[in-house]
DNA sequence: ACAAAAGTGTTTTGTGTACACCCATGC
DNA sequence: GCATGGGTGTACACAAAACACTTTTGT
């Protein structure tokens, strides 16, 4: 038995967290203590053993390298599986996790940078943030993902901005806000900002909180 | 080193292909001759060990079990990773790929059943073939993936039918026409089905080979 | 009254959708 | 000339895109 279970590459799993902190897209990063890329930034994943869980593996390493609690994720989805990875200690292959906390439940301590400009990071993690970032955008236009990434309550123009932060475009507001209502996928809680120095909006929540799909892909 | 190693789960692969045959959207499978589920249908797939890449384990497991080739297939895309697959024999996970073979490449020997109506599979096999199902839609109606399913020559109502297979609905012909077109993507050869009994069709080919998006999802 | 951001409407252009008939070919 | 599938056009409703000003609130 002992024969074949040494075949097998070691398996790390790599949560790649983003929020919206402000009004920017960030991910979350920690500096490596050890060897490798000692002293570099990188995401913060670890090992996953048999018999538990890719899930349980990802809560250890988040748990242990950042002050974020796996439990405050507002969403978890599976990404991107590389077999291509150079871990100087051996054959390892990885797996990627998409996953969103809301900017009330980051804490002060995280360590956040900014999505679009990221500095050069350990192993291959570059390439994981962007294909995380195109995976986001194209949940951002085809599902109601937003409401994973904002606080519950929300204006429309915190999502709008969003959406820019994101997509890294400008979007005309009048166009953004119809097009949003028309989904129908908001409700208007009757409430204001508070203690802004200006104007309150109203906010909103979206109406389901499950994620659901937006615009139809049509034929 | 040896007690890391024996932490690790068992790495499998399992290359999920599509053709599309006999007006059909077909999946390949294969009768297992060995426990567990002797007997029973399958994806054709097997064990990724350490130094190795997963393709070069996904051929392997293919060319083994069933009668295609590698070499044969017209796509080949990374999809969903289980970790929670129920082996007999252990902790095992496993990377599935979304493969696609043309119709003139498909040996007459390769067993074949229809994508919508499966029968009972061996492991959680079903749920893979469900989920590749879903994948392959998206990707008919956001890129061109259709010249990876048709042969490279095909007329109109070749591609219309595969929609029609694949998505399991009828679509307007006029309509498919009129907006296929428009995308810009195909290339009138100027040739003719030839053999047929009827008026034969114009023959088109996709004017680049490489796969590309259609529809832009917009906000 | 001023600063700051919230909120609102119209026009033009293009796309989605529904729908029925003639055409070209082989036999 | 007939059977078979190939191929075409129009009208309507709605969505996308471009565009600038008024309103509300706090200070």
């Amino acid at each position: 038995v002992a024969t074949i279970l040494r075949k097998f590459p070691s398996l790390t799993v790599d949560p790649l967290v983003f929020c919206f902190h402000e009004q920017q897209l960030k991910v979350l990063l920690y500096r490596r203590s050890e060897e490798p890329f000692q002293g570099e930034l990188a995401i913060p994943g670890g090992f996953s053993f048999a018999d538990e869980t890719t899930i349980q593996a990802l809560k250890r390493a988040l748990e242990n390298k950042t002050p974020l609690k796996l439990g405050k994720l507002s969403y978890i989805e599976q990404m991107h599986f590389f077999d291509d990875n150079v871990d100087p200690r051996g054959h390892a292959v990885s797996l990627t996790y998409l996953c969103l906390i809301r900017p009330n439940d980051v804490p002060d301590t995280a360590y956040l940078t900014s999505a679009h400009q990221l500095p050069k990071l350990a192993f291959a993690h570059n390439k994981i943030v962007e294909r995380g970032l195109e995976e986001l955008k194209r949940l951002l236009l085809t599902t109601t993902i937003a409401s994973s990434v904002l606080d519950r309550e929300f204006s429309l123009n915190d999502l709008h901005r969003l959406y820019q932060a994101a997509l890294n475009q400008q979007l005309d507001n009048r166009n953004f806000r119809s097009k949003f209502l028309r989904f129908n996928v908001l409700t208007d809680t009757n409430k204001r900002e508070e203690n802004v120095a200006y104007r309150p909006g109203k906010l909103y929540r979206f109406t389901q909180s499950a994620v659901q799909s937006l615009g139809e892909l049509k034929l």
